[in-house]
DNA sequence: AATGAATGTGTTACCGGTAACTAGTAGTAA
DNA sequence: TTACTACTAGTTACCGGTAACACATTCATT
């Protein structure tokens, strides 16, 4: 009662009706009002039916709506999973965070997303400044991490997914596929089709974990052909552009004329190609066969259309969420989801460029 | 004293370790702690130098990470800015994002990124659901909302923008172009070049607020011109995909044979008819000139290179967070920024494909 | 009728920070 | 020396919910 009287509504900000105020009116403790607004009808103890919607029914009349964050505070809940992506004008990541979201958000939780611009430095600021908020649960991609976010995700307690890339340490779970196969799968298809002279094309390798997977993968693919895997060219950094793309096209020829096929590290880089052999008037696949990786809208749109490996982004996502949803949810009853590692199909799909 | 032997970090949630730890470690009060962390060098109240490095030091030893929902809780301050865009995967929104996240993390604040999928329930939704984050600010896209979603955000009492469109009723703030304006520059460009049958392609209006616009644009072009603007193409959903313009290409010229040049919704749509005219073997532009808008990088990146409109996205998203902070600043001290209209430039790019 | 379990409600004690105030300690001016 | 100021550090009292426990009913079982 003294409460009541201390307060004044006009001097508070928002709505500042509590569930104290509310409890008041009825005449009932605020507990009772709490549980009647969080558990659902007829689950666990509750008050009774016609208590319950007087309850509610008050909590209308007066406007009330309740404060998340003392809430999150108080059950030490914060309904929030931090999700990490290399970018966001990346549609594959993009779309990855949106089948995310979609799983997540079924269950009530709310996806705190963001982007590190394929730098771990900057994965680490913002790691810290998300479990600040205390997520329930985090999902990063890929494993390459600093030492301090790998101790920063283990201090946290919470369950951890890294995406995209299958691990040899993961910190915990696993959604994804290897980067390495799917590219070495994408040679023999070519190897298998008589091409022989096969050139790889990438960005700087240290900023973009990926492409230096796929990379690897060709590598290990052409010496297990018995080719040579020296027909490698390097343009610009991280998310290569398909500006890159384009001059690196010409470098290719310039530095290897023979030069039959070439693999780039993504459907950007390869369309940037595609594009200016027609500039040049080079006839692809006739002089110039070119594969991408990724499954971009523009690889199927293009003509020719580009041959590439078809990831589904939208399912390792979708995977990713529901499991961490398993995870967290067993950490809310105390237990401890075993590490899981689940493997995502890509398909290589050889399109009209190869 | 009594508290540090009652805490046992194995009990607990989370890394656990709170300021009354770290104070205690060092022997001094939590409250020093809590300064030392939050005032900047010099400026009001705060520890001396040397215990305020020992005190961050001590932090970083702990690895302890400050508690934001305990901290929002008490201050009152969520330290959260809600933005919400049309979707993730379109590098217009999601630089705009970008630009947006760059201006406001700059202050300490972090961004909470929802996507409504074009569509305004699910706005509606997200908006509920953000704002029982009591974020202290929110960024939309464009003035169309639910008549609910605009009360809810005129009761939330925070400083709120409208970006991307300029508006006749801004909810506050508004920051954008005329979408209207720049489709009719593009067709005013179109005409001096001499093309006079032009068709418009666009995906079903009702969902994509912008493409309606920037459809309305051409109508109103070509009347002041006093052409007839009939030629119009509606294919596909909100996103219009580059499918969809393919799709519309060939319908467009089995409609009307004699069309010159076509203006498309968007660069995705312009590239998919460009890429079906290649494919049909029609010259472009010699057969059919092809417009697109939006300025992304398959625009400059394809051969030819698209005719479009270039909107700084990045520039939109930095100018919109500038603005939310100098309304949030002023909404601190109590005062109330006068609702502002910055209006963005856009450039007409007129390509190889015209 | 007695016993025990299941259920509904109230009470108390926090959660981990910050605001606002108080107390102590220097440095400076009178 | 004294009084005053400027600054640092500690104390206290919350913020608005929820967990955990205590208590009072009701209902089924023996």
């Amino acid at each position: 009662m003294k409460k009541l009287q201390a307060k004044d509504a006009t001097a508070l900000p928002h709505g500042a009706i509590t569930m104290a105020d509310v409890a008041a009116r009825i005449g009932v403790s605020k507990m009772t009002v709490s549980r009647a607004l969080n558990r659902r009808d007829g689950q666990g103890r509750n008050a009774t039916q016609a208590l319950r919607h007087r309850i509610l029914e008050t909590c209308r009349e007066m406007g009330y709506v309740m404060d998340q964050t003392a809430r999150n505070f108080s059950s030490k809940r914060s309904g929030f999973v931090a999700v990490i992506i290399p970018a966001l004008n990346n549609s594959n990541f993009s779309d990855t965070a949106h089948g995310l979201t979609a799983a997540v958000e079924a269950s009530g939780l709310q996806v705190l997303l963001g982007y590190t611009d394929y730098d771990v430095q900057t994965e680490e600021r913002l790691l810290k400044a998300m479990l600040a908020r205390r997520p329930e649960g985090v999902i990063v991609t890929g494993g390459s991490h600093t030492a301090n976010s790998r101790s920063l995700l283990k201090a946290a307690r919470i369950p951890v997914v890294e995406m995209w890339d299958l691990l040899d340490d993961p910190i915990e779970h696993v959604v994804g596929f290897s980067n390495a196969q799917a590219t070495a799968d994408l040679v023999n298809q070519l190897h298998a089709k008589g091409y022989r002279r096969i050139a790889f094309m990438g960005g700087a390798p240290s900023s973009d974990v990926r492409g230096a997977e796929r990379r690897q993968g060709f590598v290990q693919a052409m010496g297990a052909l018995g080719l040579s895997a020296d027909h490698i060219v390097t343009v610009g950094q991280a998310p290569v552009s398909m500006a890159h793309g384009a001059q690196g096209a010409v470098e290719l020829v310039k530095r290897w004329p023979d030069v039959q096929a070439v693999v780039c590290v993504s459907d950007h880089a390869a369309f940037g190609a595609l594009m200016e052999c027609q500039r040049q008037g080079w006839a692809v696949p006739g002089q110039l066969a070119i594969a991408g990786f990724g499954g971009f809208e523009v690889a199927t749109a293009c003509h020719p259309r580009l041959a590439t490996v078809k990831v589904d982004c939208v399912g390792i996502g979708h995977t990713a969420g529901e499991l961490l949803l398993r995870a967290i949810d067993a950490a809310r009853q105390g237990r401890r989801l075993p590490a899981q590692t689940v493997v995502i199909p890509f398909r290589v799909a050889m399109g009209e460029s190869t």
